[in-house]
DNA sequence: CTGGATCCAATCAGATACTG
DNA sequence: CAGTATCTGATTGGATCCAG
């Protein structure tokens, strides 16, 4: 049973279900581990470039603690860290994969 | 035909889609918009309460020229000013009901 | 290797006052 | 009624250096 929204609600829940993505590379971020993907924090570096070591490490804190991304280290010497997906950051992609899907039909007059 | 996305093209093209609905208030607006509703200037800011003259008439321009909302003026005084969504806007809804029902599948334990 | 801490620039958002 | 202009504080993002 669906929650009975009313147009602020509805407006309220979605703005927090955005904000989860919200900042500059969250999205590249989650895409990197779709699809089961495992990441380690110099592999995410590797692949996005231009992310600044901070802003890795503080997004990544971000979708953790959003229940997004969960986190595994390996206590040795040198650290490892391995990222991945929750299976409710998997399940983003169907959402993700609307939006995808709205943005394809967008008029090309209009586009800019 | 979908294009051929990869995770970084996907990354860009959700992140762009993302750009048109950032913004404090404009999923607030959106909302307000939704089901072929028309509101007037002062209609909004009645509806939004909160929300600043400033802000409103901004957000309005940027989802104008984002294609979302369209607007009608009608050459009379005192000036009336209508808006509404535009079809590609209306087209946006089940997106983010996609999005919505994510938002409802998060587990408690990692709600905060 | 995996970050934390600090400083700085740019952008965002709010309050207020004013205009056709 | 439907905005615009300006000033100001808050928030965000980036560069760099430091540490376990």
């Amino acid at each position: 049973m669906r929650k009975a929204y009313t147009a602020v609600t509805a407006a309220e829940d979605v703005e927090k279900a955005l904000h989860l993505l919200e900042g500059r590379w969250k999205l590249l971020i989650l895409f990197h581990l779709f699809g089961g993907q495992v990441q380690r924090y110099s592999d995410l570096e590797r692949l996005i470039p231009g992310i600044s070591q901070k802003m890795l490490a503080q997004q990544l804190r971000q979708l953790e603690a959003d229940g997004l991304v969960s986190r595994k280290v390996y206590p040795q010497t040198p650290p490892k860290v391995e990222y991945r997906l929750t299976e409710w950051g998997q399940a983003l992609c169907p959402a993700l994969d609307a939006l995808l899907y709205w943005a394809e039909q967008r008029p090309e007059a209009d586009a800019g």
